[in-house]
DNA sequence: TTGTAAGCGTTATCAG
DNA sequence: CTGATAACGCTTACAA
């Protein structure tokens, strides 16, 4: 609607001519690198305000050769995992002067798009990239790109593997699945998230390995895919299995759908069974019952993560400075004893 | 941990070296602007896949003065509304050829904050920003800003103008009151967001027009700030009211904290208290009961936004494409018609 | 402490 | 259809 202004915004020269000196001068001034007398710093300050002038960053960049860009990527930025990363990854990357781009693939996205993204960001400039997406680290064409651009991943590849990063899949589903055992229940339910996701897979073969422990074999499991209807479903499912006390639900807004559908077929949470879940989201003290929940710092890992990535790209160590990134069990009233079975 | 490798990436005249042509041509095959001969073209290509060519982004924004970068600002990326106009802008800007780059300020933040947040934008090279906060775009500081950079506002900026764009809180308001008043309640009770917000505002007033339109003078208003445990808190003022039958709460969030608080004072929703709220979050559904909601279309709204700003950025008009931004009411289990009166 | 000169990798302009 | 050549606005040497 409103017209383009035409008068381009200053650049270094006409501050320098304002200010009687070179662009090298202002240059110094604005990035503090390299000495300068006061008065003059003063002086060409002044001008910079005057002016309103900005350095262009992609001018910049080009003779610097660096973006100080950090490039993210994720699902559908509407998921809780993946904006509760972004908040932590933004903030660590201001609090170094960093920028942040975000490039979101489609949930299921194929190798292909989620290749297509990464280059994406590269195009833009991104110095490294926080990857937030269940990708194959080991294909060549994975290798490749990683190999020029750093890259973090936010979660462990495997259950072997022990990524300092990542959060621990298999404390998180053995916090889960101990505290119901210790409760008192024999066995132990698993409704899955997507097994798209590694998390997910992960999670299942922690479960079962902390049944098999206790010399318990595991029953089946109960498929889901994060969504609460998912969760629902799987709750029609388990209702209709006699026997069944104690469930571990791989997150939150599937345990609401579970919820549901076990109050709707009459078993109460948790006198007839118990429900654990995953992440610990701002409702999950708000559910009916409230949530026992095994809580995933997000924010810490997207900040640890992002703090790795810089410091990768920086050339120096990042140890030490590394928030914690443990789970931890919040329990509320959504798990108890089971019931004697004298009331059956 | 890798050292970065040493081998600088291919440059154009990499490309146009090995594959016989001038760099223009290889820039002009690239753009697909001006004409190629199929054949150079083919060879071009081939280098350029050979050699795993890509173009360096800030150079061509230095040359051509064009970034195809688009900047949001919102508050702390984990709100709702936040992540699901994340969604639309996302989708909208890569269905045009252009990136995102989000600048997050904390709730809250001061108009000082806000205008760092914007300039970070600017310098990043924005041609354009989203506006996903509340902000005065009438002070001096913002006229500046939009000026020089197009920028566009998610939201309304007062009940009185008609900005195309914003999802239509009056329209919310009077959705939901109207929805409580033709069940037969006589009056409704409104749990107010963070005033800071102007759509909280917003709706506060079209709930008291709207029931001053019928004659009906509003109650109080119970204030709230989006949390859930604000509508917990909200959910306990109004039980220990008597009379109240109907309730419009700002958020669903906020809606699962006043369920809790409700039924622990031993009120039942629907039947004693009606419940209509705002947003339709995937968990809307599940809580207990399901909660009637007006629907805020936050990704249609990002994908608007995002649509007329890129038309403006390229001085074309945006008319026809845009898509659907109503709100409409989800009517689920949470309001019933008033009980009789008999039972009290 | 300050200035000069030479790029950084593209695209635009203008010839051919 | 293709190719020189000149910007684009800044930073990194190197000199003064």
């Amino acid at each position: 609607m409103s017209p383009r202004q035409p008068d381009k915004s200053p650049s270094q020269v006409d501050v320098a001519r304002l200010a009687g000196v070179s662009t090298q001068t202002v240059s110094r001034v604005l990035s503090g690198q390299g000495s300068v007398r006061p008065e003059t710093a003063r002086r060409v300050m002044a001008v910079v305000d005057q002016l309103g002038y900005r350095v262009h960053a992609a001018a910049a960049s080009l003779a610097s050769g660096r973006t100080r860009l950090l490039g993210v990527l994720v699902v559908s930025t509407d998921r809780y995992s993946s904006s509760a990363l972004g908040v932590g990854i933004e903030h660590a990357a201001a609090a170094n002067g960093y920028t942040v781009t975000t490039a979101a693939v489609p949930d299921h996205a194929s190798g292909e798009a989620f290749f297509e993204a990464f280059d994406r960001l590269e195009r833009q400039g991104a110095e490294g990239v926080v990857i937030g997406v269940p990708v194959e680290l080991n294909s060549p064409a994975m290798r490749m790109r990683m190999d020029r651009t750093p890259s973090i991943r936010s979660e462990r590849a495997s259950l072997a593997e022990d990524a300092p990063l990542a959060v621990d899949q298999h404390a998180i589903a053995r916090l889960a699945v101990e505290h119901l055992l210790d409760l008192g229940h024999e066995t132990v339910w698993y409704v899955s998230g997507d097994d798209y996701w590694l998390e997910s897979q992960h999670r299942r073969e922690a479960w079962e390995q902390t049944l098999l422990e206790r010399g318990i074999t595991p029953p089946p499991v109960i498929p889901g895919d994060w969504t609460p209807e998912s969760g629902y479903r799987a709750g029609r499912t388990i209702a209709a299995i006699p026997g069944v006390t104690a469930v571990f639900v791989s997150s939150d807004e599937m345990a609401f759908g579970l919820l549901r559908a076990l109050h709707e077929a009459g078993r109460t949470v948790p006198d007839d069974i118990s429900v654990v879940s995953v992440d610990d989201i701002a409702l999950a003290a708000y559910a009916s019952p409230a949530l026992t929940t095994v809580r995933q710092p997000f924010e810490a890992l997207g900040r640890a993560a992002t703090l790795r990535l810089i410091a990768e790209i920086e050339g120096r160590d990042a140890v030490g400075d590394l928030p914690e990134t443990e789970p931890t069990l919040i329990v509320r009233s959504s798990t108890a004893r089971p019931q004697a079975a004298t009331s059956s």
